[in-house]
DNA sequence: AGTGAACTGAACTGTATAGTTTAGTTTGTC
DNA sequence: GACAAACTAAACTATACAGTTCAGTTCACT
């Protein structure tokens, strides 16, 4: 009794490479142009790929975009605020420092990663659960993250880790937010190092 | 020698309330749909004005979202962050958190704060100006506010109040934007005053 | 070699868009 | 009342869009 391999596999076999050049096609043009500033023929040229393939890889435009954020937020974009595992036994002021700057450097090399966070938020009131996922796959992760390392940490005695540790991610991404997403390095300047060793120092007594 | 009145004024009276009315219109359906989301057909209907008047007062889609950002911009959004007067001789510790707990509040009692703020962040790569004159009209006043206020506290002897007034406001802003922005309070969850109280704590000593 | 499904390119449907035009109506000012 | 400009409603242009269809091609598997 012979069963025909096909048979245990779904009946379609679209291949995974156009999957992933449709995907990297909406990336490039979704963080370009926003959601509603993107088209589907433009994404199917961007993928390199006809347009009826990726209404065959994708249900539609909706589907398509939920797809993409969601790896995103669970793949390229998903480590941006951890540590390299050789820091952790750092000093923590040594720590710390690395942490928001590594963060910094990240989101600066890290070509889309402004969009991404513009599109994220921009986004947030049409696609809640695009945005949930963004806080369960990152925030959450970055907060936990430094949480532990905080509440680990023997000489430090904070009396609160887990608000302590929202303290400095937030301060350090709105740092983010308004110098180079909103453009305003030059209207309120402020040297990177200097609000890092002044939120250091607030923290660590 | 009676020169008509009317040849001293431009040559132009549209008028004022048609204006204000486009405008109106215009913050409900950019503010709800973003700006490539929204067309000028439902911007008319909204403003109780004919699509031809929209564009007699402003020369197109750009130029108008133009306009209303900026008004918002110097108006109706500019205030957030200012502490009421009478709070400023209170005692530091109750004065920052009055502070916080106000910001909180009005961003959650005025309805299309948060849509403004998603806009603003949203359009900043395609709208940089924008994103500018939101960083000169509220960012910048809010930081210099707290700033001064800082430095002026003879009781404190803070090293950096400019560093401190921003790592102040962004925890707070960062709080609002992951809380309620994105969504985050059922997978975060923070109580308000637990973040304040700490972040009050630690930043006075 | 042959079978079927993935894929292509292009045409196609129906709707929506930004912006203009036109003909006619209101309105403020002399 | 007369004039001019603001305004309206609606038609109009030209383009773009999401999504579908289809005839023909490629390709993997037997």
């Amino acid at each position: 009794m012979i069963q025909p391999k096909i048979s245990l596999k779904e009946p379609r076999q679209l291949s995974p490479e156009k999957a992933e050049a449709i995907l990297a096609g909406g990336m490039q043009e979704f963080l370009a142009h926003g959601y509603a500033g993107t088209s589907m023929d433009r994404i199917a040229t961007a993928a390199g790929v006809s347009k009826a393939t990726v209404y065959s890889h994708f249900q539609d435009k909706e589907g398509l975009f939920t797809a993409l954020i969601e790896q995103l937020v669970q793949g390229k974009f998903r480590s941006l605020f951890e540590p390299s595992p050789e820091n952790l036994q750092l000093e923590p002021r040594i720590f710390l420092r690395e942490l928001a700057n590594r963060f910094l450097d990240m989101s600066a090399n890290e070509p889309g990663f402004l969009n991404f966070m513009r599109l994220i938020i921009g986004e947030s009131g049409r696609f809640p659960q695009l945005a949930r996922a963004f806080v369960r796959n990152i925030e959450r992760t970055s907060f936990g993250m430094l949480q532990q390392y905080l509440a680990a940490c023997p000489q430090l005695k904070l009396a609160d880790p887990e608000a302590t540790a929202r303290i400095f991610i937030g301060a350090v991404v709105h740092f983010l937010i308004v110098q180079e997403m909103l453009h305003g390095k030059d209207i309120v300047p402020m040297e990177r190092d200097r609000l890092i060793n002044n939120l250091v120092d607030s923290i660590l007594l």
